[in-house]
DNA sequence: TTCTTATTTAAGCAAATACTTAAATACAAT
DNA sequence: ATTGTATTTAAGTATTTGCTTAAATAAGAA
């Protein structure tokens, strides 16, 4: 598994064992969080987050025919960002609508407005 | 490819159209900002972000150590996150050390603060 | 120049992911 | 009960991703 052909000189050990130590104590929280951004990366779940953050509630076949695909592909991507809390959902007779989380609203606004003011080719 | 089982009464003809519109205007900017969350949204990348955020500069043996992977592995993390911009590297002889860019820095800020915070279990 | 250290790159493979199709579930209306 | 609408789930496939190994590049030291 490791290489070790790279025996620096010039190593911090200290700074190489505070960093294990982090690295350990948090492996749960960056599994999770990753897990989290991991869901957001992905275009078409971007873009189902971003119209739910505009239009508050949307249904699975509005999706589908906003984005031009698959019902049964919208409502996979659905499931999974439910699972992972970032929607939640609602019943109305048939028709079940999806909305964000109120934590995942505030955490991923920063994101949102990039794209409200269309800015991130030029930012980032 | 579309499978329209679903033609729903009750659809907001308008609401449709304005997020149609919507997704094909930002269609670029979705696409740009899903592959960087993407790359921030994998456990070993998102910790190699953290730590840089953390230590300023590491160099790819330093995190090789400290991740307990394989160079090349680190490697190529890294020239992924270079390439799209959320890292720069400078050299100090033959070591390359590679720090955050400014902008990506920023942007991650409140996820980093999440983790200094260990906070992340319980909140989201 | 040759050797060592530090890093990158290329090729291959295994695991994960996204989408398709088809069948299943849930509820409303007839 | 039966039909129609809305959605989910299961299974299969193709693409993408992450890691391994081995070879290549780059720079300092002998």
């Amino acid at each position: 598994m490791e290489n070790n052909s790279c025996i620096r000189q010039q190593a911090d050990i200290e700074q190489i064992n505070r960093c294990k130590d982090t690295v350990s104590e948090l492996s749960e929280s960056f599994d999770y969080l990753a897990n989290g951004l991991s869901l957001v990366g992905n275009s078409v779940r971007l873009k189902i987050l971003y119209l739910l953050f505009e239009e508050k509630r949307l249904c699975v076949c509005d999706l589908s025919d906003i984005l031009g695909m698959n019902i049964s592909a919208i409502s996979q991507h659905l499931r999974k960002m439910k699972d992972r809390n970032l929607l939640q959902t609602e019943r109305d007779a048939q028709t079940i609508f999806y909305s964000l989380t109120t934590e995942y609203e505030k955490l991923l606004n920063p994101f949102f407005e990039i794209l409200d003011e269309n800015k991130i080719l030029e930012t980032i």
